[in-house]
DNA sequence: ACCTGAACACCGTTCAAGT
DNA sequence: ACCTGAACACCGTTCAAGT
């Protein structure tokens, strides 16, 4: 959760007002706004609430500020989702440039993908509003690299980093669309046994797609895709 | 577009009335509001503005009705969601369930994806909506069945699937989430010059990222992926 | 049975006004 | 320089009222 200091006066007085005066002094707790403290309000709460529960007016409730003194730090909402955006791209493990290709880059796929579940809003910042950060330049310039120093024709390099990209994306986002969203999965269950005969595969498959041991199935697929590339490489 | 016999009552005449009565009679002509036609005009609307730009308000108009008529025909937005998504998924051809697996997935995945590619909407729908429609399932059935028939455990077939609709998704995402959206091309491509020496690889392959002729790209990938899985059956 | 206008509780964003 | 209140032009949705 964001730690709101300024909120504080905002509201009536914490229980015991002695130890309240002692640990913060009005005066200089009162950090001031700035761009990265809206980026990581916004981060946290979309990854408690859903990014479609983000509002201007809530995440400046939530930093105890009016939503338009947030123009003053930030372009708009747009804005603030690119920031997301950069914020976790910024947070996975760039590759070893020199490394061996097939393990640092199954590495490195995996690691992106954590950020993806951590945040499940980012799948859907994505797309909306494309990768052009700082952050993802420079993460994708490095995994360029690394293929291409693994001996990839500058086309073959292309073509394999946008199959990772696709595969990674792809999972992501099956997790992120995961359950229908208003209907019960128990409804849906029902449903499914109810019409075992107009979908005998869906329903004998059921199991698997109920339970999804995500991670497993992940790299799986990248083991095939990997050895795929690798066989084309040789 | 969408014909809207019924909003041309509410505006002026059209300029020969005559031609006007003779060929559509005020009282036959208003054909009534249902669902079908409720979605068919989201879809048009979608296609050419955007789902973003879908308002229960615009849609209404479109049609020739105040927004609070759909209701009368449809639960709410996200109904309307869910009825795009499975009118796109209706209008994939469903693969022969005992064909030679390989041509026949090749041949569906290929199919799904022109149906993506036409409305660039569906997958942000599928993602924020999920795709247990009807016609998803039965498409989702028949796929199963194709896989399972080729020889699949159902593991390896519930594997094979996800890693297929993986890819596809993951193409269909990355060319919906395309390029930035506020700035302009020029603008990166000039910063990509710019920056060169930070982002050296992205560089090189800005000619390759830049016009992605995505059929190709699509393909190739399919062609491993199919590749390996067929490795794996035998 | 179907459509409507008015209303409610929200949005993102702008702008003049405050300190 | 930073924050604010009021306002604007929109949302989705409900509901009582019309036919």
């Amino acid at each position: 959760m964001v730690i709101c200091i300024h909120r504080k006066f905002r509201n009536p007085p914490l229980p015991n007002p002695l130890t309240y005066d002692a640990v913060m002094p009005p005066t200089e707790t009162r950090l001031p706004l700035n761009r990265e403290r809206i980026i990581d309000a916004a981060v946290t709460y979309a990854d408690d609430n859903g990014v479609e529960e983000l509002s201007m007016r809530k995440l400046g409730a939530e930093l105890g500020v009016e939503a338009m003194s947030l123009y003053n730090h930030v372009k708009n909402k747009d804005d603030i989702f690119d920031g997301m955006i950069d914020r976790v791209f910024a947070s996975v493990p760039l590759p070893a440039i020199d490394a061996e290709w097939t393990t640092a880059i199954r590495e490195t796929v995996l690691k992106a993908m954590d950020q993806f579940t951590a945040h499940p809003w980012m799948v859907n910042l994505l797309m909306q509003r494309g990768n052009y950060g700082n952050s993802s330049l420079l993460f994708m310039d490095r995994a360029l690299g690394l293929l291409r120093n693994a001996g990839f024709s500058d086309e073959d390099t292309h073509h394999a980093w946008q199959m990772l990209a696709s595969h990674t994306m792809g999972y992501a986002f099956q997790m992120v669309s995961g359950g229908p969203k208003d209907k019960d999965w128990e409804g849906i269950e029902g449903q499914l046994a109810d019409l075992a005969e107009d979908y005998p595969n869906v329903a004998r498959l059921a199991p698997y797609l109920g339970d999804c041991e995500f991670a497993g199935e992940f790299a799986f697929g990248l083991e095939i895709i990997i050895d795929g590339l690798n066989a084309r490489l040789h």
